[in-house]
RNA sequence: GCUCCCGUAGUCUAGUCCGGUCAAGGAUUCGGGGCCUUCGACCCCGUAACGCGGGUUCGAAUCCCGCCGGGAGCACCA
């Protein structure tokens, strides 16, 4: 049991790394490691392993962590959005993930030519210029295309052709020649170039020929001298596509390492509706909880250090994870609960007048916190009218009930009189065990809106105390759970805007 | 359908490579109790797992085979 001041310093909690084996050949100080995340979507909680999954081996191998923007033309469907270059550089700084380095896909499109210049002149490539559906059917057959026999020096031509601008987008792609009765029909003859007339933020016309992402690696993590590719199970074709040019061309490459799927239950991400709904102004921007965006757990008081215990007890596992986000409130809740400040909030509000209130109690002193004498007191209005939670109340009709540190009374009225208010009669000071409900003064109650994970709004009263919450405190509301003042939330004169935690 | 991967309690995980120390450990959840003027925290107790079937072995969660279940890939996306 930790005193009070061992629990204020109380250092974070951190995973012994027990789930991720020792990187194959890596040595302290040699390590290498790249996180490439597409520029189309903020980080969400999803993007945890991710991020810690390269930061516990950076820090174990005292390595170096590269940021590579994966930028490539992407498709139709899949647009590289320029506003996400700064969103996401601002995502790594929150979840504390200093990258030591970044690179931009879409500055290095030379070297990746000169790469296809290479598999070519080992005759290892083809332009075909197959339709695409054409392609994948002749692909699912094992069925060769015309082109596929083509000599080097004519796919020398014909990739020039393609580079000058001699087809148009759909017209030709550089494939790689594998081997049809290759039984995996994932691994037949994949294209390594297509072309796409889309306009890039950062290069745009500059470019029409593309790498596509397994052939821009297998380029880029020897060029970029990465030791150790660490990257989701949905990538493992990918291993094989980058070891074959690598073994075509007599280079070596690092190993790869992966991670499965991870589901939390409650989070529904969904990048693509996260980015309309938030445009359309339906979403409070990139931080509204519904996004489950790290920006989002962070505005509800979700320490980055919990989510990196959270993520790191997975392990490096290719099993899927399909965890509920109890776990993760359980790790934050560990952090702050010793530390966070309890407050009385009652939602949906119903005035409660006590007859025979007793004289002179006007204000009472509350500790901040019980387990913690030496976080102080605060002072709070009393009676003898106050607000009570609607439900409270209409659960407790008839019955005595008290209010939590402050005295004991009997529900007389069976509802609301007019004016909305019900009465009660005083019974003692007594601590009975008797139900004990949250309550706030009438004079001086603060207004609070309060934002759910769903993106509803509830509103209530809190205690007189926090009107002088600043933007970024934590509180627990007893019997509600932990919530975060949200920023901004003194611009305005409206109530306290606090955003659900958890529980 | 084809290819690859995964399978320890409700959930996550340790152990599996190098079989005995595992009648399986931890976390979380759940149930019961204690304490505290919170439905939070803390303390105590409890429920609960090696997917199934064979084989090898003195001995298997660990090795082998088969099956079942789950996932990923089969894009001119990443």
């Amino acid at each position: 049991m930790l005193g009070g001041a061992e629990l204020s310093r109380a250092v974070p909690v951190r995973s012994e790394g027990g789930g991720f084996p020792d990187l194959p050949g890596a040595s302290v100080g040699k390590v290498v490691l790249r996180m490439a995340p597409f520029p189309n979507g903020v980080l969400h909680i999803g993007h945890g392993r991710l991020l810690y999954a390269q930061e516990h081996y950076r820090e174990r191998y005292q390595g170096k962590l590269l940021l590579v923007f994966d930028d490539t033309i992407g498709s139709e469907e899949k647009r590289v959005e320029p506003e996400f270059y700064d969103l996401i550089l601002g995502d790594c700084d929150l979840a504390g993930v200093r990258p030591d380095a970044v690179y931009y896909k879409s500055d290095r499109l030379a070297a990746h030519y000169a790469w296809a210049r290479r598999v070519i002149d080992k005759g290892g490539a083809y332009v075909c210029r197959c339709p695409a559906d054409l392609l994948r059917e002749n692909r699912a057959a094992g069925r060769a295309c015309a082109e596929r026999t083509q000599a080097s020096g004519e796919t020398l031509d014909e990739w020039e052709k393609m580079l000058s601008g001699g087809y148009a987008p759909g017209e030709a792609v550089l494939r790689l020649r594998t081997d049809l009765a290759e039984p995996d029909p994932a691994f037949r003859d994949r294209v390594l170039f297509r072309i796409s007339d889309l306009e890039h933020p950062r290069v745009g016309r500059k470019y029409r020929v593309w790498p596509l992402l397994e052939f821009s690696w297998a380029v880029d993590d020897v060029e970029l001298g990465v030791t150790h590719v660490l990257r989701g199970k949905e990538l493992v074709i990918e291993d094989r596509m980058q070891r074959y040019v690598w073994d075509l061309l007599g280079v070596s490459g690092p190993p790869f390492l992966h991670w499965g799927l991870l589901r939390v239950r409650e989070a529904k991400v969904a990048k693509s509706k996260t980015n309309r709904e938030v445009r359309s102004g339906l979403y409070d921007g990139w931080a509204d909880p519904r996004t489950w965006s790290l920006r989002s757990l962070d505005r509800r008081g979700i320490s980055m250090d919990a989510l990196r215990s959270f993520i790191l007890s997975f392990g490096l596992s290719l099993s899927d994870i399909d965890v509920a986000a109890e776990t993760l409130y359980a790790e934050n809740r560990k952090r702050i609960d010793a530390s966070t400040p309890r407050r009385a909030f009652v939602s949906d509000p119903v005035r409660l007048d006590i007859k025979d209130y007793p004289a002179g109690l006007h204000e009472i002193s509350l500790p901040n916190h019980p387990d913690r004498p030496d976080m102080g007191q605060r002072t709070v209005a009393a009676g003898p009218s106050f607000y009570l939670a609607r439900a409270d109340v209409l659960a407790h009709l008839g019955t005595e009930i008290r209010l939590k540190d402050l005295l004991n009374v009997r529900l007389t009225d069976s509802a609301p009189s007019e004016d909305g208010a019900l009465r009660a009669q005083f019974v003692d000071r007594e601590n009975r065990r008797i139900p004990r409900l949250q309550w706030v003064g009438a004079q001086n109650a603060v207004p609070v809106d309060l934002l759910g994970v769903d993106g509803s709004h509830l509103t209530g009263l809190a205690e007189q105390s926090l009107a002088a919450a600043r933007a970024r405190d934590i509180f627990q509301f007893e019997r509600v759970g932990f919530v975060r003042v949200d920023s901004g939330t003194k611009e305005t004169d409206g109530p306290v805007r606090v955003v659900f935690g958890h529980p």
